[in-house]
DNA sequence: GTCTATAATTCGATAGAC
DNA sequence: GTCTATCGAATTATAGAC
């Protein structure tokens, strides 16, 4: 029996209070990283009292966890043909990083992870569950072992100059300049001679 | 057998003081970027008094804008035949970032670069005026101004994957198997069909 | 040249009124 | 559910003694 939560459109309210909070959290972690966001800022961007951020998520680090919460949504690779993958996944990635929503969560990810042991940890999880297990489908356990790492780093390292560093030889190329210059790279990582 | 000797113009004592801090300091931006370092925690690691390294290096903006000096040194990519170029890159940021004192300079630059905005301004000047030359000198203008983009983000994201974020597929190879893995990589970007 | 003491901020977190 | 007021801690930066 619930006793304190029979006001009408309480529910409601507070789930959009909560979900403002939420979407103002990311853009700020994702802009400035998890030091430089402060709660006050992002219960400002939300519209509403910092101590509201206090009472939905407890505390700053709580606050960061929820906004880090992502899926990579990877393809089933084991439908695409063989010398696709490469253009598969590099074309995926930059779909997800293009498009606003997932591109905030991502950016969060990556740029916390590199000042953030938390969020670090987050990444190794992320990649351990998500992007090991989709390679080793396509290339075996004992081949994905040894190349996984790589082609996650070239694809983080795509993000990370673009979307973060925003290098200027890196940001004025078209994605589809990306995807035909990047995805031989990568399927020389996943097909070694 | 230390001895007085009377020096014209020289301290030796603040030069060495001076070091000490920029050590400490190279150190703590590299391990913990610029907003979690704090001047109590340098000063204390070079041993001195805080006030010591306002003293020296005027605030902290100044302080840090002094760690981030770096020269990648790269080599003469002109006397390198073509098909080694890729293998000689790879194997050139390896051995900068594996060597001690290279390798906090580099990481200082890239984990700040991140997440602030003067670090990564700085980051935009060393590429435009060290990499993108390299490049340009031998691949020609015009190529190197569409890859020499994607050349730095597969540099840099071997330097984020294995150096910033440690993931375990990353570092858990050995240094021959990165450049075995990642050359070829390279040379399909550097050398389009 | 080095240190003590402290001013001035900023921020996370709590208590409590309505 | 939301806001006001404030505490306590940490940090940059300054002033001045020795």
């Amino acid at each position: 029996m619930r006793q304190e939560t029979e006001i009408p459109n309480a529910d409601k309210r507070s789930e959009r209070t909560k979900a403002a909070i939420l979407r103002a959290a990311r853009e700020r972690f994702g802009a400035h990283g998890y030091e430089r966001t402060t709660i006050r800022a992002v219960a400002s961007d939300a519209g509403i009292d910092p101590s509201m951020v206090m009472r939905y998520f407890g505390n700053k680090a709580q606050l960061f966890d929820a906004a880090l919460a992502i899926d990579l949504l990877l393809p089933d690779l084991t439908s695409v043909p063989a010398d696709e993958i490469a253009r598969t996944l590099v074309r995926h990635f930059l779909e997800r990083w293009e498009g606003d929503l997932a591109g905030d969560a991502l950016l969060v990810l990556l740029r916390s992870a590199v000042t953030n042991e938390h969020a670090g940890a987050r990444m190794h999880e992320i990649f351990a569950a998500q992007v090991a297990p989709a390679l080793a489908a396509v290339l075996g356990p004992e081949l994905a072992a040894r190349r996984a790492g790589l082609v996650s780093a070239q694809l983080l390292g795509l993000g990370l100059t673009r979307y973060l560093l925003r290098l200027p030889a890196v940001t004025a190329l078209t994605p589809d300049e990306i995807e035909d210059g990047l995805a031989p790279a990568i399927r020389a990582v996943l097909e070694p001679k």
